[in-house]
Parts: structure tokens; sequence; C-alpha cells
DNA sequence: AACTTATAGTTGTCACAACAACTATATTCC
DNA sequence: GGAATATAGTTGTTGTGACAACTATAAGTT
């Protein structure tokens, strides 16, 4: 297997979190796989378990996705019955998104598995260190967004 | 603008990771598009320069890409007449990939771009944060793959 | 040499992300 | 109230990544 070694791409830590990232995700997926549910589609099912009844765009908002990608994980998790959408009242444009039983027992189940990958990290990287990781990496999403806003 | 909190998902480094990734992805892309080039493109281009002749195999584990996407990258790469392939002579199931002038030159002009956006990162994190970082990336990666070797 | 297995590369399919263009409804402003 | 503008969501297109299936050639085994 090719390594990572820390000369001239390497150094970029833009391409190396990348790498990192989808090596992250596809471990995940693989755990992910016999509740026939993605990295992604989960996390969109995980936020709105945590607060029914948003609308899309709030839900975009949260999972960091743009809205034609909400549009079509939503499908995806409509077609497979685990959330429901209702027409907004007030606002006749937006839809109420809402979590079904089977998304729910779906998230019970799963939901340890998200914790076991971050065990996994953390059998490498210390409680410091994992901390330290987030906050950078909060920090230079936050220092880009600003960076980019005027951009 | 929706900002990383630090709970619940956003504690996961895999998504925070992932979250950050696209954004400085889509930073460079922005710099790189009057080149028509994107970032994966780039990453693949500035390898062929930096070892001509490789076979793609050698390629795509330098990249950190599987076969089919070093394929089609290769592809592009290759309609914009960026890289030219040469069959192998000793075997000749496979070929060596070369840079053409043209895309020495696009190299010459675009390796500082991504210089730039390491700048950026650095401009809201210290040296010893960046190293950290890193070799924090570099061991994840690392674990994982052992990990995932056996499963 | 023939048979089996491994390897280099390609093609097809699906999931996801970025971007642009679009529809429908709300809001603002005159 | 009506025109202009903003917003919620959808649809289409392209690039990339993961995976499986495939072709062609090479290497190993007998």
């Amino acid at each position: 297997m090719m390594t990572l070694n820390g000369s001239g791409l390497d150094r970029s830590a833009g391409f190396v979190m990348g790498v990192t990232y989808r090596k992250l995700s596809g471990l995940l997926q693989s755990r992910l796989k016999e509740y026939d549910i993605t990295p992604e589609q989960w996390s969109i099912l995980y936020h709105i378990d945590q607060a029914e009844g948003l609308i899309q765009k709030e839900l975009a908002e949260r999972t960091f996705k743009d809205k034609p990608t909400t549009t079509r994980i939503l499908d995806q998790l409509e077609n497979k019955g685990l959330v429901y959408k209702k027409a907004g009242e007030k606002d006749r444009r937006s839809f109420l998104v809402y979590i079904t039983e089977k998304g729910k027992s779906l998230m019970q189940v799963t939901t340890p598995i998200e914790g076991q990958v971050i065990d996994i990290i953390k059998e490498c990287v210390s409680e410091e260190e994992y901390e330290l990781l987030l906050q950078l990496l909060f920090r230079i999403n936050q220092h880009v967004s600003e960076r980019t806003d005027g951009e």
C-alpha cells in the first residue's frame, strides 16, 4: 500500500484531509452497508431525528449540503420510508421534514456505529489530540468561510 | 451561515473533515477555474510532472485514487492536451504516462496557487499546529488502513 | 506447452457535491 | 395593488469516488 510520506502534495492539508476523509467515510459505509444507508444519508437522517419538523433549507444548513443535494438525499430517504414531508402551512414554498418509526428504529441501531468509528480513530489519537484536531478543523472551516465570503 | 458548533455530529472527526475538505477543495477549485483544471485533475498532473513515465497503476497509488477514477481523469487530461500515454514495451497491458509542454506550462503557472491555499490555512493555524494536523491525519490514515486490511 | 491465477486497464452504475437554470411562492417597494 | 426582488425547492449537467464486472496480457504451476 502507498503511504503518505510527507513530501510534495502530501504536505497539503487539503489533499491529505481528502484522502483521510474518504478512508473514514469508507469505513463507516462498510459498517452501515447492512442497514442499506450511506454515511451522507445517515447524517441527514441524524439531523432530522435531532430536530423534527425542520424545513429543507435548515436541514441543508445543518448538514453543510447545498439545496439540490439535500433534495435528492431526502428523496432517497423518503423512498426508503425513513422520512416524510409535510407541506408548510405558513410558507407554501417549503416542506417540513419528519422521521418515520422505521427511521427512528434505524437511528437507534446505527447511532453506535458512528461512535465506533470515532473510537477507532481514538485508538491512534489521544483525547487531547482528538480535541485539538476538531478545533483545528473548526478553525480552518471558519477562516476559509470568512475568507471566501468576499471573494 | 451555519457554523460548526461542537455538538452531536459536529464532534465526529470524519464528518467535520469532510466539510472542511470540501471547503478547501472549493477554494482551490475557484482559483484554478481560469486554468480550466480541477483540483483532482491538478493533483494527478502534479504527480506526472514529478515523475514522468509512470504507469497508471503507480499514479493511482500515489494519488490515492482507484484505477477507474485514474483512467477517467487521465482521459480528461489527455483530451485537454496536458498529458499523453505511451504503450508499455515490456508489459503490453500497461501505459506510461507523460506530461506535454502545455501541461508543464500549466503546472508552472498553477503550482503557486496550491501554495496559496496552504498559506490561507496558515493564516489561522500556526506552523506547529499545521504540522500536528498533518501528523494526525497521517496517523489516522495509517491506522484505518491497517484496521481495514483484515476487515 | 497448457492451465490457472494474477495484474493493468476499461466500462458501467450509483452516490454525492458543485453549479446553473428553473418554478412557485413570499416579500418589498412604489 | 402591481412590479420588482428574494427565497424554498427542483431539475439538469458535470466531476469524482466506490464498487463490480469485464478484457487483455503476464506470471506461475504442472
